[in-house]
This record gives C-alpha cells, sequence and structure tokens, in this order.
DNA sequence: CCTCGTTTGTTTGTATACGAATATTGTAGT
DNA sequence: ACTACAATATTCGTATACAAACAAACGAGG
C-alpha cells in the first residue's frame, strides 16, 4: 500500500479549509468582539427570537453542551438574555439583547461582505456544487 | 436587508460538514484510540519520519501551539516520541514509535474505507471539483 | 396520585484551535 | 565579541466541540 499524506484525505482537507476561512472570518470580526460561531447563534435569533434553547442547537447543528458554553459567554457580554419557557420549566428560551439588536445592520453587513469574497474567487457554477455538496454532507 | 439564515453562509456550511466528517471518523476510530486529528499527525510522519516540529505543522496547516498539546498526547500514548534536533538546538524533530509503525496497515485501511464511504455518496465529477475548492481554500 | 422512562439543559473531563507572551537559541551586522 | 533582531517551541488564557454523567421536570400507564 502506498505512503498518502494527510492532504489526500477529505476529512483534513475539510478541516484545514475550514480553519482558514473561520481564521479569515474571526480575524475581521475582532473589532465588534464576537468570534464565528457567536455570530451563527445571533443570526439565528435574528431569524426566531426566543426560540427554545432545543431548537436552536437543532438549527445550528450543535451539541447541546456546547451551544450551553456559547450562550453563557454571549450571556455575560450582554449580547444575549436566557428566560424561562412559561409552558415547560425543563425549558429554556433565549431571547437577543439591546446590544445585537442594535450592532444588527452592521454585522449582517460585514458577514456578507466576508462570504462574498470567498465566493468571488471562484466560478459561480463550481461554488454552487461546492455549496451544495457541504449541505449534503452537513445535513441531518 | 433581507434576513439571513446562519446556514446561507459559506463559513457556517464548511464548519457544520467538517463538524460531521470528522465525527464520522472519530467514530470509527475509537478502537484505534486515537483522534482524526492525530491519525493526521501520524500520517504526515509515515511520509517523513524524523521531521522538524516547525515543518510538521506547516505540512498540516497547523498552529505550533496547537501541535505541541497533540504531541504532547500521542507521547503520553506512545505513538510518537520527540528528540532533539543535533543540528539546531531550538529545533525538535519527531520520529514515530513502535505503536504506530505496528498499526500502520490497520490505520491507514481504515482511513481510506471511511474516506471511500464519503467519496461513494456522489458523483465523481462533482466531488473532484469539490476536493479541489478546499484544496483552494486550504492553500497556504 | 405514583412510578418509570423520557426529555431538557447543565456540568465535567478531554481534545482541538489559536493569539499572546515567554525562554532559549541562532544569526547578521558592526 | 557584542548587539540587535529573528526563529523555535512551549506555556497560558480563552473558545469551540462532544461524550458521559447529572438534576430537574414532563408524561404515559397503572
Amino acid at each position: 500500500m502506498s505512503i498518502i499524506s494527510p492532504s489526500h484525505y477529505i476529512c483534513f482537507k475539510l478541516s484545514r479549509a475550514m480553519r482558514k476561512v473561520q481564521r479569515y472570518y474571526e480575524v475581521n470580526l475582532v473589532p465588534l468582539e464576537i468570534t464565528a460561531v457567536q455570530f451563527y447563534v445571533i443570526s439565528s435569533l435574528w431569524e426566531t427570537d426566543g426560540i427554545k434553547f432545543k431548537e436552536l442547537a437543532q438549527k445550528l447543528s450543535m451539541d447541546g453542551a456546547t451551544l450551553t458554553g456559547i450562550l453563557d459567554r454571549l450571556e455575560r457580554q450582554r449580547f444575549v438574555t436566557r428566560k424561562d419557557d412559561p409552558e415547560d420549566r425543563r425549558s429554556v428560551l433565549v431571547f437577543l439583547a439591546e446590544k445585537s439588536l442594535a450592532q444588527r445592520d452592521e454585522f449582517r453587513r460585514l458577514a456578507e461582505t466576508l462570504d462574498n469574497e470567498i465566493r468571488d474567487q471562484f466560478n459561480s457554477q463550481d461554488f454552487a456544487t461546492f455549496s451544495r455538496m457541504l449541505d449534503q454532507i452537513g445535513q441531518d
């Protein structure tokens, strides 16, 4: 069996590309004092404010234990708030706080700029294939 | 400006797909007592045993601080050993230990099986485009 | 009601990931 | 030989990521 470099494994390629893009996002998100993952959480809340913790985790394909920590930090920085669900005492509802609502357009503009800068590096048909495959791999 | 779900951002798609694939790898790597990232390190060493720490980090597009921790754990589990570089006292050389050499073919077979199982889910032309784009994004 | 299994969110432990600071060593220029 | 800067690996602090264990609350069936 011939020797295969890690750079031939699709899992490694994915990991490397993801780290590269995420680092690029995070460098540019520094002035907003937010990480890329935290931005995804806030984006989800713009779509559905007051969503249940469980549903938020599903929307983000994220482990609940991971989301707990992320919400802890977002709450500490006053980007979101947790409230008890009046209909189920086990459940927690997550809301955007003032600080997120106030900066909504800045966040969004920057995120779309970053996304477009990646997109512009590729032939649009290739990019469509790429995006579709990422969705297919990432689907639940 | 319309509301955009995080699932439309390419960075989120990449992150989600990468986590999914990596989790799949790691579930199957459990019996070998090794993580996906640790497998990449060992694969690199199969190509170039006794490589310099710095070069290993570059080969893996990995931050040195991250690699230090990974080597600590691999060394503790006796998969690799560190040795002083006789030509530069700042530098460290990384070698495979017996335990890695002995299981080389098992590791390789499993990794290729997992890789092929991903690959087989797609049209081969689409997969080629996908792979090429991951390389392009991930290049230094 | 009561009990038992399930659901929900958190906590804990471990493993990446990376910026910043650090200690040590190398090297170029004088 | 000295100085100043550069390169190397580690350490520290913080943020994901996830499995496993946990506490609290729900709900179906008796």
